[in-house]
Parts: structure tokens; C-alpha cells; sequence
DNA sequence: CGTGCTCACCTTTTT
DNA sequence: GGTGAGCACG
């Protein structure tokens, strides 16, 4: 049933590659629990590594070892991480150390990419063809929405996100419907979770569609069900490796175990404290029990830190101390202690952007004893995205170059995703999704009425869509105009799928988008987005050229390619905590450390103690980026979802440990002073700030100053002749990615002073300006 | 069928 | 406070 074993034609090692691997290179410098955990090759190898403890250093050479000293090919071994990025990051590494061999780690990727290519292999064995399309999460909830619908389900009460996220959870708990504990689908539509569970995977079969949850869950039915496939994997993979256990969900622990079961030579390595991800199906517990799983596992503790000073690590350590459940490391470093974790009470969220945003000017000017910082060894880790706006802000404002990480991604974004439906469509008919996102995109008088019909009329004759379609174009089923169009479109589907094989697909790709008129339909938009969505279109034609064929593309950009954004350039990184892992940074701010915003009051409110715990591995995660300087801040007051509230500093805070910190406040706030009530926690239930916030004189006074300062709270000018920095809407858009800042700014002389209105004095054209809104500039 | 309005929503994110 | 989804209306 098998496919031929193409891929073991990985090229064979050469002399040469193996001559540069000497021994002696690649294990200098390590101390002895590295070293200890490259050599333990045999048998079972936990390696407890905590953050900055080298932890990539050694897997690599893990791998390079194993291969140096002949115990495996580049192709039996099987090594597994959570990203593309690190994934990519480890074969470059690998390579450094033993050259072009590197070539022939076929197995090391991600879970779903490995995964995906061995379902590939063994399909037919789970109901699927082996060109099945991967369903993202987008196409995985529209599916979910036509089952709902199909099933009478009210889609209003029952939301089809809810029901795919129960998806997610059962099948990241390995789960397939047949599994589904009793009871757990009773929360959804009146007792109809499973029911619906199973229609769902019934008709991503008829589809012949995984989503990704899928890769795995069928991996496991595939070894479980057919224990010849997987003694053929025991064959094949002599040692396994996996990279931030502590993040594997049950699904990726089963899978592991099965693929381990026999040879037992498995190495995981993981932190117990820098988990988390809980919230998507990691479980701690998998790394804790790691032992008993496998018995007479080596457990080895990687406990010397090489990245922070020793006040950093100590403010880390102190507060991780604080969780219960822990496998316990006790880090140290020979680092000297440096400057000690500053922690600081701001009055408001803007006071907080407007002290970071002066300390990183401060930074990058140096001073006599403070080293000079490049603005890319800084950076802001927040816990939720909202929070990111007031730096960025700021950071417009003062023209300190900074860089948002996250936001939609290439690949997920709306444009892309309708010129790959058009793909997939001309690749195979079958594909019901695609038809339905671009029939009607651009708008060719197709609506929505018409695309149920004919997705009613493909079910009840167990057809795809476009059968159906071309079916009733011949009937008088529809009205005349919506007839045209739809034959129309489906004349060009025709002639662009008879010219997939003739041209180079970046060429079919560009013809595609011209002639369905999608371009064009950009073009008239005139927004700065829509010409945004041109130039990612053109970048998409490009990246296609890379793949052999339009197959080889489509596969990739499921589930391994995403563009590489331009990371070189000398900017100041805001970022998540979350997206900060794996990352460090000379000199890291920590802003927002509030209860109720971190830790997250939702994290708590839906899974208490365990919650707050995998916040406080957040914070630890947050600190320990730093390499020298790590700098936390709170807010007595803050706006969140347009409400002002009153803010109790993190209960993280008082954990840090004294020694290790200094704290100061600018509010007297800071160990109870004025301004301070006495509330419940949750920022909801606060008390507004001050009355005269609420009135509509401040509102209009907020409106007028636009991304400004507060009117009542801006610093007091003193006199004519300081200098300010001023920002008011404007025609002259500054774009950054998708947002656009109306913005203009410029610096200016004070001139004259009334309440909080300045005229400012422009140099360049003689230009004076009444203004109500500006920054002082030191 | 397309547009404008109201209303609920509002952590973290990879594949 | 901002936004996207869903509904009523033209």
C-alpha cells in the first residue's frame, strides 16, 4: 500500500562532509551536562533545560554527534519542533557544524509537516487520497458553519467557532468521534457535539480534507490500526529528538510514544517553566511524567545560564519559585550581578509609553555609564496585543524606529487566500471551499442565495459544487443574468485549467487575477489597503517561482512557507511575551504588569490556579529575555476598551524578590497612596476614573487631539522657547502595513503659551501654528 | 443583490 | 473605543 521509498535516495554522506565533523571541534565548549546530553544517545533523555542554558547548542550537536559517529544516516533520524522557524533554525545550525549532510535530514520539521508527509504516504489507510488539501482555519470554520447549517443547528446560540474550537481541543486530545469520552460533547447544540464531530469528519473525508488537528489524529488511528506501518517507522527512525517538549499536546505525546515505543532512543527536551501554552493543549504534565513513561530515562539538568546577569536571573528564580508543580532547577551563572530589575508605578498608560519611549532615547544615546544600545537590542514584551498600541504610538510620535511583531500573516491574509482558492480550484474540482470563496470574488453577480442553492443541490447528489453548477447552467433553474455570469465563470475556470499544464505557474497565476477581473477590482478600490493587497499579490507571484510545479507550491504554503519578513534593520521589537520565546534582548521593558491585565483576569476567571501559574511562567519567560537590563512598569490608570479604570499593581510584582529589584513609584501609588480606591480586580467592575474623564468636554477634547497627549494631563509647558513635538490628523498618511496613521509630525519652538494651547514655531518655511496637541521633546 | 446601520465582541497562537 | 458580523432596507 506503501509508496516506493523515494525518499531514501537522501544523498549519501561523503568523505569530506564526515572529515569535517571532527569530534574534537563540535563538543569544545560545552560544559559537562551539555556535553552529557550530546553523548547520551542510547536509551531515554530528558533534558531539562532552562532558559539561556544553551539549549539549542545542544540539541544541534545532538544530532551532529549521532550522525558524526555513524549511529544513523541523516535520514533515520527524526526530529521534531513546534515551528517552521525553528525548525529552519536547527538545520542551518546542524549544517554549520557537519556541512551539506544536512541536506538529508528529511525527518526534522514540524509535528505537522512530518506528519503530513507520512499520512501522505498511507491515506488510502485512513479514507483519504494522497493529495488531500489541508484545511486552514479559516476553510476549517466555513466547513463547520455549512454542517451547522445542513444540521439545523442555530448557528446564532451555537457558534460555529465555538464547536471548532471543541474540534481543536478533542482532536489535540487524540480524540477521533468514536473516542469522544461520554458527556463531552454535551455542552454543544442540545447534546449534538459528537454527532456533529462525526459529520464534520465525514464530510472533510468527502472533501478529501484534513484540517490540522487532522495530521496527527489520523497518524494515530494509521499506527494504531496498522501495526505493519508502524514497525516500518521503528525501522526507519533510529532516534528521535524533540525540541520544547513541554509544549507537546496529548495528540503529539501519543504520537511520540508510539513512533518511540520500540527502539526507546528518544531525547525530549524541554523547560517546565517556559510552558506555555497551555490554553492550546500543552501539557505540562507530559514532561513531568516523563519518567515514568519511560522507564530508566536519563534525566539530565542543563542549569547554567550564559545569558543574563545574575540580579536578572535572581528576579526570574524568585518568582518562579512562587508556582507549585515544578520539576525544580536551580539556575546560576557566573555572570556579574549588573543593574539591579527596575520596577516602576507610572500614573497612566501614557505616562508608561512616554517613560519607555524616553528611556530607550536615553538608551540609544549612552551615557558615561551606560553602554550605547542599538535600538534592535531593545525590546517591549507585552501580554496582549491592545497593549501595543501605545507605544507604537509613541514611537510614530518620537520617530524612534520600532517594529510590531504578529499581526495577520502573509499567508492568512484575505488576498492571498482567494488567489489560492482560485488555484486550488483549477487543480481539482473538487474543491467545494474554494469555489465558494471565489465564486463571487470579485462580485460577478453570483450572491449568496444562488451559492446555497447550487451547495444544496452538489449535496443532495453527492457532487462537488462545480459538478452541480455546470449541471444547472444548463437548466433555466436560475435567473438569466446570474446564468450568465456563472457560465461565464466557469468558461474561465475551464480555459485556466487548460492552460495549468502549458504555463509556468507564476505566469498562470498573474493571467488568473487579470482575467478574473480581481486585480482590476483592487485597482478601483484606490485605498492605501487595496494597493497594499497589489504589491502582496506580486510578492506572491513571486515567491511561486521558487517550486518546481503548482502541486509543490500549494503544499508548501499549507504548512511550511511563510516569508521571511526583513528582520536586519536596526529597530526597536514590541512583541508578545508569547511571540518573545526563544528570543533575547540586551535590555527588555515589561510594561502593563497590572492584576487583571497580567496575569490575565481571563486566564484566572477560566482556569484558576493552574492559569495563574502559566502567567507566572509567562512573567518568567518575560525576564528572562533580558540579558542585562529588564525593566517592568504598572499603571495606576488605565484605558482598556475605552473605559478608564483604576489599576492594582501585579501580585508578580511583590514577588519579585527585593533583593534583586528596585522599585520606585511615580505616583505614590506604589504601596497605597492618593488617587488609589479600593475595588474588585477585574477592570469591568472598576470604578471610572476621575468624572471629569467621562464628560463630554473631554471626550471632544480627546477627539481634537488626536493621538496626542491627555489635555488635562500633558506636562506643563513652563515657557516659550522648549521645544515639542507635534501631531494633528492629517491628508499625508503614514502607513505601516495594514494600519494607517493620519499623522504629521514635526518638531517646533514654543512661541507662546495659553492653557494648553501653544503656537509653535516651525523652522523650515516660518510656519506658526495655534496647536492642542503635542509632546514635550527633551 | 448591495449598502448602511446596530450590536456584541474584546488574551495569548502554531500548524 | 474600535471593529466585524449580521440584519434591515432600498
Amino acid at each position: 500500500m506503501s509508496a516506493p521509498d523515494s525518499f531514501e535516495t537522501s544523498p549519501a554522506p561523503r568523505i569530506s562532509d564526515l572529515a569535517r565533523a571532527r569530534p574534537a571541534d563540535y563538543l569544545d565548549g560545552l560544559n559537562p551536562e551539555q556535553r552529557a546530553a550530546v553523548e547520551a544517545t542510547e536509551g531515554p533523555v530528558l533534558v531539562l533545560a532552562g532558559a539561556g542554558t544553551g539549549k539549542t547548542r545542544v540539541l544541534t550537536t545532538r544530532l551532529a554527534h549521532i550522525l558524526a559517529t555513524g549511529r544513523a544516516k541523516p535520514w533515520e533520524l527524526l526530529a521534531v519542533t513546534f515551528t517552521n522557524k525553528a525548525a529552519r533554525e536547527m538545520r542551518e545550525r546542524i549544517a554549520h557544524i557537519i556541512g551539506p549532510q544536512a541536506e538529508g535530514l528529511r525527518w526534522l520539521g514540524t509535528f505537522h509537516s512530518i506528519a503530513a508527509q507520512i499520512l501522505r504516504r498511507h491515506a488510502e489507510l485512513v479514507g483519504l487520497k494522497s493529495n488531500y488539501t489541508i484545511l486552514d482555519t479559516d476553510d476549517q470554520e466555513r466547513l463547520i458553519k455549512q454542517v451547522l447549517e445542513a444540521e439545523n443547528v442555530d448557528a446564532k446560540r451555537w457558534p460555529a467557532k465555538h464547536l471548532a474550537g471543541l474540534i481543536d481541543q478533542w482532536k489535540n486530545r487524540g480524540w477521533t468521534p468514536d473516542r469522544l469520552p461520554a458527556g463531552e460533547g454535551a455542552g454543544f447544540a442540545n447534546n449534538r457535539g459528537q454527532a456533529l464531530y462525526r459529520i464534520y469528519q465525514d464530510r472533510l473525508r468527502v472533501l478529501n480534507a484534513c484540517d490540522f488537528g487532522d495530521l496527527l489524529l489520523h497518524n494515530l488511528t494509521l499506527f494504531q490500526g496498522h501495526p505493519d506501518v508502524l514497525a516500518e517507522y521503528h525501522e526507519r527512525f533510529r532516534y528521535l529528538l524533540v525540541d520544547e517538549y513541554q509544549d507537546t499536546n496529548v495528540a503529539q505525546y501519543l504520537w511520540l510514544r508510539l513512533l518511540a515505543q520500540k527502539r526507546q532512543n528518544v531525547c525530549c527536551v524541554g523547560d517546565d517553566d517556559q510552558s506555555i501554552y497551555g490554553w492550546r493543549g500543552a501539557e505540562v504534565d507530559n514532561i513531568l511524567r516523563f519518567e515514568r513513561d519511560f522507564p530508566g530515562a536519563k534525566v539530565i539538568r542543563l542549569e547554567r545560564n550564559y545569558r543574563s546577569t545574575s540580579h536578572i536571573l535572581g528576579a526570574a528564580s524568585g518568582l518562579i519559585a512562587a508556582n507549585k508543580g515544578r520539576l525544580g532547577k536551580t539556575l546560576w551563572t557566573e555572570a556579574p550581578g549588573g543593574e539591579k530589575v527596575i520596577v516602576r508605578g507610572v500614573w497612566d498608560g501614557e505616562a508608561e509609553s512616554r517613560l519607555v519611549a524616553d528611556e530607550i532615547e536615553r538608551a540609544v544615546r549612552g551615557s558615561a555609564d551606560a553602554p550605547k544600545r542599538r535600538y534592535k537590542d531593545i525590546a517591549i514584551l507585552v501580554r496582549a496585543s491592545f497593549q501595543m498600541r501605545a507605544f507604537e504610538e509613541r514611537f510614530v510620535l518620537l520617530q524612534i524606529p520600532h517594529k510590531v511583531i504578529g499581526g495577520p500573516r502573509f499567508f492568512e491574509r484575505a488576498e492571498i487566500r482567494d488567489a489560492h482558492a482560485y488555484l486550488r480550484l483549477i487543480q481539482s474540482e473538487d474543491d467545494d471551499l474554494a469555489f465558494e470563496r471565489i465564486v463571487n470574488t470579485p462580485k460577478r453577480g453570483i450572491g449568496d442565495t444562488t451559492v446555497q442553492k447550487l451547495l444544496q443541490i452538489a449535496r443532495l447528489n453527492g457532487v462537488p459544487v462545480v459538478a452541480a453548477a455546470r449541471e444547472v447552467v444548463r437548466t433555466d433553474e436560475l435567473a438569466a443574468r446570474t446564468r450568465t455570469a456563472l457560465s461565464n465563470f466557469l468558461r474561465d475556470l475551464d480555459r485556466w485549467r487548460a492552460q495549468a499544464g502549458a504555463l509556468p505557474h507564476p505566469r498562470l497565476m498573474e493571467q488568473v487575477l487579470e482575467e478574473s477581473g480581481y486585480t482590476d477590482a483592487l485597482r478601483l478600490e484606490k485605498s492605501p489597503t487595496a494597493q497594499t493587497r497589489l504589491e502582496n499579490l506580486k510578492e506572491l507571484v513571486q515567491s511561486m517561482g521558487a517550486f518546481e510545479t503548482l502541486e509543490a507550491y500549494l503544499e508548501h504554503v499549507s504548512l511550511v512557507l511563510d516569508l521571511e519578513r526583513e528582520s536586519g534593520d536596526d529597530s526597536v521589537q514590541i512583541m508578545t511575551l508569547h511571540q518573545a520565546k526563544g528570543l533575547e534582548f540586551p535590555l527588555v521593558f515589561l510594561p502593563g504588569w497590572e492584576e487583571g491585565v497580567f496575569p490575565s483576569q481571563r486566564s484566572i476567571d477560566e482556569t484558576g490556579e493552574k492559569g495563574l501559574e502559566e502567567e507566572r511562567r509567562l512573567a518568567y519567560v518575560g525576564i528572562t529575555r533580558a540579558r542585562e537590563e529588564a525593566r517592568i512598569s504598572f499603571a495606576a490608570n488605565r484605558q482598556v476598551y475605552g473605559r478608564w479604570t483604576s489599576q492594582l499593581p501585579s501580585r508578580f510584582v511583590d514577588e519579585l524578590p527585593l533583593a534583586h529589584v528596585e522599585a520606585s513609584s511615580e505616583t505614590g501609588y506604589y504601596g497605597g497612596g492618593p488617587g488609589m480606591q479600593q475595588h474588585g480586580s477585574r477592570w469591568d467592575e472598576s470604578p471610572s476614573f476621575g468624572a471629569g474623564y467621562s464628560s463630554p468636554g473631554w471626550k471632544r477634547a480627546q477627539e481634537r487631539s488626536y493621538r496626542g497627549s491627555h489635555p488635562g494631563r500633558q506636562q506643563v509647558i513652563e515657557g516659550e522657547g522648549r521645544l515639542v513635538a507635534v501631531s494633528e490628523p492629517s491628508s499625508s498618511a503614514y502607513r505601516r502595513g495594514d494600519r494607517v496613521f493620519h499623522m504629521k509630525f514635526g518638531y517646533g519652538a514654543v512661541t507662546a503659551v495659553d492653557g494648553n494651547k501653544l503656537t509653535v514655531a516651525f523652522d523650515k518655511a516660518g510656519e506658526k501654528k495655534v496647536i492642542d496637541s503635542f509632546v514635550e521633546k527633551a
